[in-house]
DNA sequence: GGTTAGCACTCAGGAGGGCTGAGTGCTAAC
DNA sequence: GTTAGCACTCAGCCCTCCTGAGTGCTAACC
């Protein structure tokens, strides 16, 4: 499998213009093209001979004898990792980036325009999976008093996350008790993971607070549904449905499908990326899902701090732009890093000793 | 267009009978197989005499001479509107729904878990369509330090919407002036439509605040992005792309684009549905847009208390499953409105004279 | 008059056959 | 090592034929 490829510099050429040939024109690649069309300087005649040696080291196959030649998943790898000059972003797509800056009211909103702005940047159908909740841990918890019976609940974790938590209380409750219940949640809940909320707090309660232990299951319960898993922003799947390879009936529905079980590639998208800020390329048969195997991913992850938050990919056949691609993951999730830490990256714990003992205005 | 159809009631069987035969098999409806497969006690022949006189009203078609009948834009439309039966929900399905429960952490969560629901039950594509922000007007704006040049707002809308926004502050600022901005964004912008925040609040700016001035304009600014308007939440587009009507090569990348095109999108809904709270099914050529000419759309609004919010809808080849789709889209309406209306739905203004004169807990 | 059997007719879709052209591998000459 | 020439392969296209599902029409039946 770890084969060492060490080509010829002709072979290399020769090679290259297939693959880039093949990209643009999804049809196989023969040698009276590519002596036409690229100025390699020898005839289809020596060209052939390279063409059977290329096939020879499993770098190219052919779909049927008498067709050219398209490259195999490990012709890719080897282009993806030597060959292929990394182009820069064009100035055109660049600026047009411009005019799209990467703002959202949100972090959702965030990470939705950073897949759209993905997928219009690389081509491909672009997913962006957002922070684990799991990893989450509370930054500060807020109740402020909506109405006569109604409180609302801020709670910002370290990941960007907020949850805003409308309850009706179970019987009007004087001030001094919310601060209360507020200064006890913060103190025990402050840095402790969000899947652990309930339980944590709930342990704690004593005393005063006996009385109040309903109500804060209630309230601690509602952070974070029982949903089924996280969800995954998903751009212009249209782009991997336009594909000729995938114009086969059924072939789209497959892949579309596979799409929408987020939990499954979340997975996979977890597998693939690196701990690291570096691109990576999962070709073909190396995606861990069998019904992958004609698709390429491209990861990165987005940070915040030094922290991994999630990941962001784009998806297409295993004959991608992938050049254009690396370039666009790339490029958005430094952008994304970027937004993220403008948003959301306050100095560690700033909050100190300061909370519950500052008054702020009514609200 | 507005043809009054006076059917016998033996007309009406067959063409329910064809509707209902081509919606399961989509494939062309013959006479024999209308005679051997429904209870119609009619012979072939005599079933032919029918199918033609429903063809020559314009409620039935036959893609080419030989092939069977297939019903028209017209037959689906006096189908839904007086043949079918609108069955309930069946028991499992609805049992099924009982242990999914349409909750969310927010209203971003709620309309994508709405969205899930409605394709699961209807076995369309859905999409729904958040409030549209120019409506919503604000009920409440907090102001909460966080850290030394740190602030949290937190704005709430009377459409559910809750904006956070942590911002950096200029420079160091007194809590005074914290709750003295606080308490004039309140009084300046309750009831305000969110759309014109800005300009607003700023004209109102004087004596006191007018060094703010900036700072105010980048507080609010950051409330409403000037994102190429609303999204829209689609679920399940793979039910759309395994139809064998769009199977042809093309067809799904044309639907599937026509959906990402969301403004384009959210126009058709609108245009489509109704203000009160019953369903709306669009078939066909009746949809304003051509590229839909061979979609259904089936709408119906959801409301927080006599609002209407916005739209839920599911859409699909004309020959959909309308009975379950009408009942699908009807129920999660419901159930969205109600969702919503226990999450949001407070009480008219409960803020009343209390803001800003009470104190609450530091944060 | 409504219903039905019988019959001739139509036509999409699949199977089979031949042609074309793009592409190959091999060999021999340069 | 490179190239020209040649025989060979085979997917894709076109044409034709055949089949079967389905029709409309007519005449007989109840």
């Amino acid at each position: 499998m770890e084969r060492d490829y060490r080509l010829t510099p002709r072979k290399q050429d020769i090679l290259r213009a297939v693959i880039r040939d093949y990209i643009l024109t999804a049809e196989p690649v023969g040698s009276r093209t590519l002596s036409k069309k690229y100025d390699l300087g020898l005839s289809p005649a020596t060209i052939r001979n390279e063409l059977s040696d290329l096939e020879d080291e499993g770098l190219l196959r052919q779909p049927h004898t008498s067709a050219g030649r398209i490259p195999s998943d490990h012709g890719y790898r080897l282009f993806v990792d030597t060959l292929m000059e990394r182009e820069a972003m064009p100035d055109e797509r660049r600026n047009e980036l411009e005019r799209w800056p990467l703002r959202g009211e949100d972090l959702s909103d965030l990470l939705q325009q950073a897949a759209k702005l993905t997928a219009l940047l690389s081509g491909c159908t672009a997913m962006v999976r957002p922070p684990k909740r799991a990893n989450s841990r509370v930054k500060f918890i807020q109740l402020t008093p909506v109405g006569e019976q109604d409180i609302l609940m801020v709670l910002l974790t370290d990941q960007g996350q907020v949850s805003n938590q409308l309850v009706r209380l179970p019987s009007p409750m004087a001030l001094d008790e919310l601060v209360l219940i507020a200064n006890f949640l913060n103190e025990q809940l402050r840095d402790k993971p969000l899947d652990q909320l309930t339980e944590t707090a709930l342990n704690e309660v004593n005393g005063q607070l006996a009385s109040y232990q309903d109500f804060l299951r209630a309230l601690l319960g509602r952070v974070q549904p029982p949903s089924e898993g996280e969800r995954l922003y998903v751009s212009h799947q249209s782009y991997l449905a336009t594909q000729p390879e995938f114009s086969d009936v059924g072939k789209v529905g497959r892949l579309l499908s596979l799409l929408e079980r987020e939990p499954m590639m979340i997975r996979v998208m977890d597998a693939i990326a690196s701990n690291g800020a570096e691109v990576r390329v999962a070709i073909g048969s190396e995606n861990p899902v069998p019904d992958l195997q004609e698709c390429s991913l491209v990861t990165a992850t987005y940070r915040l701090g030094d922290r991994v938050l999630g990941e962001l990919a784009v998806i297409g056949p295993t004959r991608m732009h992938y050049s254009q691609a690396i370039a666009a993951v790339e490029l958005m999730a430094d952008r994304l890093t970027a937004a993220l830490t403008e948003l959301y990256g306050l100095e560690s714990s700033p909050l100190g000793g300061h909370l519950g003992r500052r008054r702020t205005q009514g609200g």
